[in-house]
RNA sequence: GCGCCGGUAGCUCAGCUGGAUAGAGCGUUGGCCUCCGAAGCCAAAGGUCACAGGUUCGAAUCCUGUCCGGCGCACCA
């Protein structure tokens, strides 16, 4: 398709003797008028003429030019026409060409991308909050590795802070009640929320937390440290568990403790500079100077303790060091925006060129019906949960639909993880979402197992017509004529990738696909593929496995499996 | 109180860096499997694009203000 937006807009910059690059070559929303349209107001004003004469002027300068094209004055506007059977032929080519790696590109080659994900806190259940953080970051990394980019993925995890005071001094006193073999982390969620429940009425229990947790940030290798390391370990075992689920890899897992040791560095570094002051016994960097009424960021509590923010500082420091990122993405939901303003502010007052490069990758929060999850009050849906009764109810409707199917372990676990998988990639990053079990297992309208499915009923005409033979002859392109909205959502297909991964918003890949599968069944109720003219099937054998092919990649890049029966 | 984000059909959302008559899904109503997979397709009904100003040839889109909702605001992460 760029082949065409290039041919109309070199010829309409060597008309008007514009520069190319200020033409204007767009889709019109109604597709009756045309495949593309340029508008001819801006052209227009700069000649000094009516934009409606200048735009009939224009379509005669066009006329001996474009010849696969009709042209069309409709006021303003010019619209174009390609001619389908040249449509056809040279975008399904293009994309048969390339096959899975259409879309793809090597814009990213030599450029790093760094991409903070998933991130959770120890000694949590993974909860359906955390699936945004891990899913919207897993996605935005294939995004970009297929431009060609050198992502690395890094699971930072929480690991670190006073809260880990708390959760010591919980086992200390209760750890033997509870069983922490079997479900270690349904036990220490037990142990955290008894925590929360006792703090109010044992004041010495808050104190227990604070001296364990002066402890294990001084270093020693006690009870403390071992409790601690122990809670790591079975927390990070049972997450492995839904990555594996997922299909989500890192190129890196580091839990905050790592930075233990960088922190006194990282502080002395931000005092050299300067920008440090003393308030109410703390240690800080006003901001004010940055953004007026922004707070300031602090790096020493009052107890000589570091905080959230001044382990972040050492992480990206670090970061720098080792990669010159093009781009360090954390992908951290929206509650954190001013932890992250005041994490770019202070790289601003130590002037480092490379604090644009910064970016917090946003995203709307998770609430319940009944209110906002807290891991305090026991009130969250595991991430677990909702993976597995997905997964029974696509079991259940492949046992009633499709009967026959040989993988149906394997199958159910894919499309029911992709239907929970492609339903948090669904909307905009900045929207908030309310958790539904009925929305999240509904494999109906606006789903991934529908845009599946679709993929799985193109894979069926493939497989019969490679049964059969059929499609050996050379194509009538002429016979899929009646599919070009198919044919110019395929084209589109390089261009949402590469606005995806710029915006880092996977939303942008669903919501194509939807659009795109919409059209294809559409297409697909009223056009036989199998059967018909041997060039009619072939054309149209190329079309559908042209479709299939952008499915897969798209579905892929989401983190969807692209089944072909199901 | 201050700051950030959102507000489009009954519900959930698209609407591409301002362009031609604002589109889907769910739900409702009515159709379509002797024909490549009905997890599908077709059709109908449903709109003061929160509200008020402004910029522009042109605003759901940009600016200002108001209202509503979410989130955040120094020793949690």
């Amino acid at each position: 398709m760029q082949y065409f937006l290039d041919r109309i807009r070199i010829a309409v910059a060597e008309a008007t003797r514009t520069p190319p690059d200020q033409i204007r070559v767009e889709q019109p929303r109604d597709a009756s008028k045309g495949d593309f349209a340029v508008p001819c107001f801006v052209l227009a004003k700069a000649a000094n003429a009516n934009p409606a004469q200048f735009a009939a002027e224009l379509a005669t300068k066009l006329a001996g030019d474009l010849i696969e094209m009709e042209v069309a004055v409709a006021g303003p506007f010019l619209n174009f026409r390609v001619e389908r059977g040249e449509l056809a032929k040279r975008t399904i080519e293009s994309i048969l060409d390339a096959g899975l790696s259409f879309g793809s590109s090597e814009e990213g080659r030599t450029k790093r991308i760094v991409i903070d994900m998933s991130s959770p806190n120890i000694a949590k259940p993974m909860s359906v909050g955390h699936l945004r953080s891990t899913v919207i970051g897993a996605a935005v990394k294939r995004l970009h590795k297929f431009l060609g980019f050198e992502t690395f993925g890094i699971n930072h995890i929480g690991d670190w802070g006073s809260q880990f005071g708390k959760l010591v001094a919980a086992v200390r006193r209760w750890g033997g009640g509870v069983d922490l073999e079997n479900d270690p982390i349904k036990a220490l969620l037990d142990l955290y929320v008894r925590y929360h429940e006792e703090e109010g009425k044992d004041p010495s229990l808050d104190e227990e937390a604070r001296a364990a947790f002066r402890e294990l940030e001084s270093g020693v290798d006690g009870e403390v440290r071992a409790i601690w390391r122990r809670l790591t370990e079975l927390s990070l075992a049972e997450f492995e568990k839904i990555y594996a689920r997922l299909g989500v890899e890192f190129d890196l897992v580091r839990g905050e403790a790592y930075y233990e040791t960088h922190l006194d560095a990282t502080v002395q570094r931000i005092v050299d500079a300067g920008i440090t002051e003393e308030s109410q016994g703390a240690l800080i960097v006003d901001l004010e100077s940055i953004k007026k009424g922004m707070p300031p960021c602090l790096l020493r509590k009052t107890d000589g303790t570091t905080l959230y923010a001044t382990r972040d500082l050492a992480a990206v420091f670090e970061r720098w060091e080792l990669h010159h990122f093009e781009r360090c993405l954390y992908v951290v939901g929206m509650d954190q925006r001013l932890h992250f303003q005041q994490l770019k502010a202070v790289l601003k007052r130590l002037e480092l060129f490379w604090e644009p490069r910064v970016v917090h990758v946003d995203f709307g929060m998770l609430r319940l019906p009944e209110g906002k999850m807290s891991t305090r009050k026991g009130r969250v849906v595991f991430l677990d949960d909702v993976l597995d009764r997905a997964v029974q109810e696509a079991r259940r409707i492949i046992v009633e639909k499709n009967p026959g199917l040989a993988d149906l372990d394997r199958v159910a676990e894919q499309v029911g993880v992709g239907a929970v998988v492609f339903n948090d990639l669904k909307r905009e990053r900045v929207k908030d979402i309310e958790f539904v079990w009925e929305e999240v297992l509904s494999f109906e309208g606006e789903t991934g197992p529908y845009v599946q499915y679709t993929h799985a009923r193109l894979s069926s005409i493939l497989r019969k017509a490679k049964e059969s033979g059929e499609g050996a002859v050379p194509p009538d392109w002429g016979a899929v004529g009646d599919a070009a909205s198919v044919l110019l959502s395929l084209g589109r297909f390089p261009q949402v990738v590469r606005s995806a991964a710029e915006h880092a918003e996977p939303s942008e890949v669903t919501q194509y696909l939807l659009g795109l599968c919409r059209e294809t069944n559409s297409w697909y109720a009223s056009t036989r593929v199998l059967g018909e003219a041997p060039p009619a099937t072939a054309a149209r054998l190329a079309l559908v496995a042209a479709i299939q092919t952008v499915l897969a990649t798209g579905l892929g890049l989401l983190g969807l499996a692209a089944p072909a029966e199901m």
